[in-house]
DNA sequence: ATTTAATGGTGTAAATCTCACACCTTATCT
DNA sequence: AGATAAGGTGTGAGATTTACACCATTAAAT
């Protein structure tokens, strides 16, 4: 038996739902816990917010600290509060979350002992969480899902090159469903921002595909008049 | 000069922002504070969480001990967690947002002594607010008004039995531009969620129009199948 | 009784968007 | 050369969106 655990009085923390996806798969960050409680339990990667610190500071430095990414483009989801969420006391937590690139990462390497490790973990069979986190990873999950709808959160998780294929393929997989080639390239065409490269796909073993990328500059062009994208919410 | 208040160590709080319509204005429940820091101001309704409730649960509380709003229909709206954005030191605050009928409430009377009055007052040339509140209105009412696109909310605020002009002008205000008639009606009609009354207005010294009534459960039959409609969010 | 003022209530046609659907092309591998 | 695997393309039907103007009804004023 273990001595009893401090009992904290109204802290918050934050907790990071981290997308990406590899291998036609969408995946989150996962880390593998190293203290009490849910020793050794997976969980989302997050903490406990300083004194000193903004929420939004203090998740980006979490972050940071229990995966080794630094300065991710991360954005509020939702704050969970009920009472017993935490063993430990009233642990008010804030969920954030993100849409990276996978290929682009290096290792990821906590910087802390709080974690053994980080890692990616496909949302598909997730297992279960520490705390209350498999909720937050549902929370987060039907967010994304109805935001590709109508913002262009996919290319955030698309390397800077990509065909259209792996596109429609990021859309299917998010959505759960199967998107017509054609009406899906004309769509995505007729929008306008994206540029074709005169570059294609290498190493596969069949006709290699266009490359595009997404061209913000230009999606901010045509939707600055659509009302109020959000982007910090 | 005062005493120096009591400095908080990592405590949170709610804030509400609570939306109605009268007179063909859209309108905010605002509080005049009795209680330092900002005292005299006007703020939203909020103060600080119990260690054991849920800040579901707080925040239903605290709306009501401030304005005599019992059992609101209140929703998350985002966290607050700059490091001075309250003098008194941490506190981050949990805002919530509701949308309600002003005919139905009865009189706003405060049951604690932090507030000395609760009051409506249209969101067109609000006052300064305490601390970040006009910040938290202002996210508040871009939720709403992308909401307005994808959810029945505009009901809420509607009397029970209401005319198409009616709910046309609230959605011109919300949105804030004007609709065509007969292109809202056909639309707004088409869904067959509207249950037509045979009912006419009262009162009114030109040609009174028809009733209609919201219906939910004919609204729920037909977006039930539609992506995730978001309920707590 | 008539007029005025104010809002209620209605339809159509053009343009655009959405959706379903199938085959040839290109590159690589053997 | 043939097999394999994905790349890439167009059309027509139906639904939705948009622009647009006039008569009807009621109460109040004269």
């Amino acid at each position: 038996m273990e001595t009893a655990l401090p009992k904290f009085d109204s802290v918050f923390s934050i907790d990071c739902v981290i997308f990406g996806f590899e291998a036609g798969e969408l995946k989150i960050l996962l880390i593998e816990r190293n203290e009490e409680p849910f020793k050794d339990w997976f969980a989302l990667p997050g903490y406990i917010v300083e004194q000193d610190e903004s929420i939004d500071d203090g998740a980006k430095r979490i972050l940071y600290e229990l995966t080794g990414l630094r300065n991710m483009p991360i954005k509020q989801l939702h704050t969970f509060g009920d009472v017993n969420r935490h063993p430990q006391g009233r642990v008010v937590t804030i969920a954030y979350f993100a849409l990276i690139r996978i290929s682009g990462q290096k290792d990821l390497t906590p910087i802390t002992q709080y974690a053994k490790k980080a890692f990616w973990h496909p949302v598909k069979d997730l297992p279960k969480l520490a705390f209350d986190h498999t909720t937050i990873f549902e929370t987060a999950f039907r967010r994304i899902r109805r935001r590709l709808n109508y913002q262009p959160i996919a290319f955030d998780l698309l390397p800077e090159k990509f065909t259209l294929t792996q596109l429609q393929s990021l859309y299917e997989v998010i959505q759960d469903k199967k998107l017509d080639k054609r009406n899906f390239r004309k769509k995505m065409l007729s929008y306008g921002f994206l540029k074709e490269l005169s570059e294609k796909q290498k190493g596969v073993s069949y006709r290699a595909a266009k490359l595009y990328k997404f061209d913000r500059r230009k999606y901010n062009k045509i939707f600055q008049n659509e009302l109020n994208i959000q982007t910090t919410e």
